[in-house]
DNA sequence: CACTGCAATTGCTGCAACGCAAATAAGACG
DNA sequence: CGTCTTATTTGCGTTGCAGCAATTGCAGTG
């Protein structure tokens, strides 16, 4: 990918977002480049954070490992987002790991060159900062979810997210755009893949969704879908 | 409080770690003061975000209430640590209520002074994503927490928790030295004040802890709940 | 000192959701 | 085209925990 390619990858980044032209080619000019085949790892966590991403396209999912094997899926990534960059500011091991979902291609920078880059624009500690609130805010959020609601309504609120982050429109209704296995779904609302399975197959009689096996999942009914999300 | 006082006390803010101590004075003589009394909340959920504070002393219970009236305990907070300052970073309104659980005291600066001092030193900049990374962590930790442990073995997490950031040691134990209702513990383990009663009971009567009402918890066997809490 | 109000305790009941297990379907691969 | 592997479905039994309600104990107030 030549400078100009990343340069129009980067302006769609909120991490380098209020950079000039020239200053935004500066920083892709120090980007490497790394491919991402699908079900490949970008790092693995634990490891030491020595470089900083941003993902130019693909599909990420960044999953956690509790020490005695348990999984939870921290969030799905996509294009633009900033992945274990926060670990390399901290100077902390990544603290999750993440999976492509697709083939993809992620810019990185050393930690040494973050840095750099931090001191000669400030701009970009105050767009971390407002990136990293971001996902603060989403987490306070799941929490407060996992805390006070009952599973149907999670999954449905979840499903929406993923529809409101990725969704495309067909005839049909909203396509979530990537493979979503029941096991992601339930380690995303906190249930087991069972309850999952079971609400899912609900839904599907009902013709809210349509989730049949391997085929991606379509909303058929946001709506539905809103209504057991904000009051079930 | 004087200037050499207030200095003092940033200089145990991490959000101001590694500036001089002019620095710091500079710092110190642009904050006002905001004594608080005890059950008094320093600003509400929902509004602008004006000011960023700094807890000089006091304790703070940090509180989220949902659409629907349901309440989290997001942290407990004591001196030094930084509130509602990353909601004015981001300009977006307070997410959550500050409440005192004792008499203290604040330093705040507006919102125009937080930004020129955050260019001035842009040290604050990085110790800011320092700080919110932390937290991340912590509620990542605790989502974990509540999507893969069952409930004893969260409020065992939780008292120790409480205890590692505020325990007091005494003859009996380990003392928390503010007030914890069942209530709070069970917004902060995302369960019911009536199962952390019970819990708690079973514990006092197997002497772990001693729980009686309306009197301080006292963890007396911190390694029976660190056992509860590992592998329950 | 009695009264009032709030926090905590505790027994009981019901149910949402977990866990197991067996059946089923669908891709993957040779 | 058959076989292997992996994801999903679904029935059934179990249970952790919530929800309700009645009681108790403590603390502050007049």
């Amino acid at each position: 990918m030549d400078i100009p390619a990343r340069t129009s990858v980067l302006q769609r980044v909120p991490f380098f977002g209020g950079l000039e032209e020239d200053q935004l080619a500066t920083v892709a000019r120090e980007a490497h480049e790394r491919p991402l085949k699908k079900d490949e790892t970008l790092f693995q966590q634990g490891e030491e954070a020595t470089h900083g991403y941003v993902l130019g396209w693909g599909r990420l999912r960044l999953d956690q490992t509790t020490p005695d094997g348990q999984n939870v899926v921290l969030r799905y990534m996509g294009p633009g987002d900033l992945v274990g960059t926060v670990a390399v500011l901290r100077r902390i091991p990544f603290p999750a790991t993440p999976v492509a979902l697709e083939d993809g291609l992620a810019l990185s920078w050393s930690a040494p060159r973050l840095a750099e880059l931090m001191e000669r624009f400030p701009k970009i500690a105050l767009n971390a900062i407002g990136v990293i609130g971001g996902r603060i805010e989403e987490l306070q959020a799941r929490l407060q979810a996992i805390a006070t609601q009952r599973v149907e309504r999670r999954i449905a609120s979840t499903l929406l997210r993923l529809a409101n982050q990725s969704g495309r429109r067909t005839e049909a209704g909203v396509e979530i755009p990537f493979p979503v296995s029941r096991q992601d779904l339930a380690e995303m609302t906190a249930t087991t893949l069972h309850t999952v399975s079971r609400t899912l197959s609900a839904w599907d009689q009902q013709g809210i969704v349509e989730s049949r096996r391997s085929s991606h999942l379509v909303i058929r009914h946001p709506h539905r879908l809103v209504e057991i999300a904000e009051q079930g």
